[in-house]
DNA sequence: TCCTAAGCGAGACGGTACGTCTTGTCTTCCA
DNA sequence: TGGAAGACAAGACGTACCGTCTCGCTTAGGA
């Protein structure tokens, strides 16, 4: 069907929009009102694509997350660090509205929440069954904590240093800690 | 003057009335009529009081603050993080909210701040001058970092620890790591 | 055409889905898409007939307008009265939204310029030229209002009368006061 | 308290500023934002004060209904229609917009409703009980007809008579008719 | 029998008003 | 004179309709 066509191209313009008003504005101050005006549409427009703002802007990132995915296929310790902090500074601008920004927070919750269950299954995989599963989820949580922390500092610091040694410092900083409380090689 | 004492129990019940609130809500969804509906007291003199919803929770936080360096004198690594735990679990229901609530991004942005510079000069002490300082701000956020995921981790899953562990696990998490970064011994 | 049949099913859809309609809301409350939902009608096809809401209910009462003419051939005083009320009884529904309904007031005027006509040439026949027109015209207003408003009365009783009745009532009402303020027999 | 002066100069605001745009427009396309941005007035003000654009409407009328009561104390007939119609002629563009103007229906019907009863009163203190109620009301509601259509008629053709002579006129097309239906003298 | 234009359903869309909600300021009164 | 009470201006919110529009499907009537 065209319709969706025509539906898709609305809803890139309401992306747009709020992607622009972004970089001058902090997301918590963006009207849906300048953010209809900016993509030259109506009202009920915007609210029959997204139930709010909030969705709206949880769909840009659910956007980023499937382009991360498809982003890296070579192996790798944990994530793919390097090819994110390359990802995040192309988008800088998203990132950091979304990583500082004041009403994120249900977005920065969402992605905590994703990372968690990622590195859970990671060092499952290295552990076997033998260690307390509550330690382990504390464990995911904090490595999911560094990273983006280190993305935030990284971000608002202008990016001083290059993606690989973000990557190698991100190592550096959580592997050893790790491997010593569960006394194994990562 | 006897102002000073009234304006001091206004203030008080207004500080109170937010406390007794968090307790069912997210500070986000905390109207200021609520607020001074509860602390029996007027619209105006709740401005008279505070700039802001904001201005109230800072208020609040600056009061831990200070109730915080009074609490510990014994030698720490990097902090007294079994007393600073022990502390947040009496005054969990704040913390949780400042942690993981909506619309408290700047508090928690200005904590990290604070922290930030105390493990930068922390850090300093142990290194000499001998490594970029850009490298040791990094560090510093990260070690922030990780306390303060820590802690929100901790409230969230009930507190499946005690505050010596938390201490323990803090530390072991996060001391390798910076070692091997730094070759140095904390 | 059959096209023309085609269409003319369609406008009949539509139609009857708005005398449905009619039935259990008010002529103002009733939605362009409740109509067209009802009719099983593109929204489109909707506008390609009729400009409006109000321009569908117009073209109501033109038909039925069309109808009344070709009623009564009989002799009468000023309008086949009863005639009027046994059509209006057959079709009260509509007749009811019409008068009472909220947002009719484009119709009621129409219906109130052609009836005011109709009395004057009636009066002008009686009078010869002898009486100042505005005169006329006003008795001709009021005796149309005296008709409306004993149409409205009637279906709003739920008919307490037959229309023979409301025939009688109708002059008895009218006719007197007519006849002392000219000076005439009607 | 003077809150509620405040609160009655608030209300005029409002007040005055629906009857200026009445001047111009039809109640019907009249929009509370115009309402209160003439009345220099917040969206939430007038909301406070009033449910509806039409609460407002209605709050007008009761006022010249009070100012009625007031009017004459002299004996009439059926109503001091001169007073009446003096004072329909002093706030002529109210009443216009009242008696012709789209959306008004609601007030129509209420004011419609109002002199129905005191003409019925009126009528049963003539009569007795020796008429069948049924009757006695229909001849109420006509009475009150004929009154709002002459007004209307007046208002319309710009006042071509007196309010004496409408008072005049009034009786003679109304009471010949009354007296011969019930065989009584008003 | 095929072809082509009209009529149509479905529904996305821009626009606009609605009534609700919350904020921070301002005014009034009372103790 | 300071605080309680609360009216107020401002303006964003999400909902509801409107009248316009684009899109394919279906369905005659002329070739």
């Amino acid at each position: 069907m065209n319709h969706d066509r025509r539906s898709q191209r609305t809803r890139q313009a309401i992306t747009d929009a709020l992607i622009e008003l972004m970089v001058d504005q902090t997301y918590n101050t963006i009207t849906v009102q300048e953010i209809i005006d900016r993509a030259n549409v109506g009202r009920s427009t915007f609210y029959s694509h997204y139930a709010d703002k909030d969705a709206l802007l949880s769909s840009v990132f659910e956007q980023f997350g499937k382009e991360l995915e498809l982003t890296s296929t070579r192996a790798y310790q944990l994530l793919p660090i390097r090819e994110l902090f390359e990802h995040v500074a192309e988008n800088h601008r998203q990132f950091k509205a979304f990583l500082w920004g004041s009403g994120t927070d249900f977005l920065f919750r969402a992605v905590h929440g994703h990372l968690d269950i990622h590195f859970e299954k990671r060092l499952q995989e290295k552990l076997g069954e033998e260690k307390p599963p509550v330690l382990v989820k504390m464990v995911a949580h904090h490595i999911t904590g560094v990273l983006m922390t280190l993305i935030q500092w990284w971000l608002d610091e202008k990016k001083p240093f290059t993606p690989e040694e973000m990557d190698t410092y991100f190592h550096q900083l959580v592997v050893p800690g790790v491997e010593q409380m569960f006394g194994i090689r990562l």
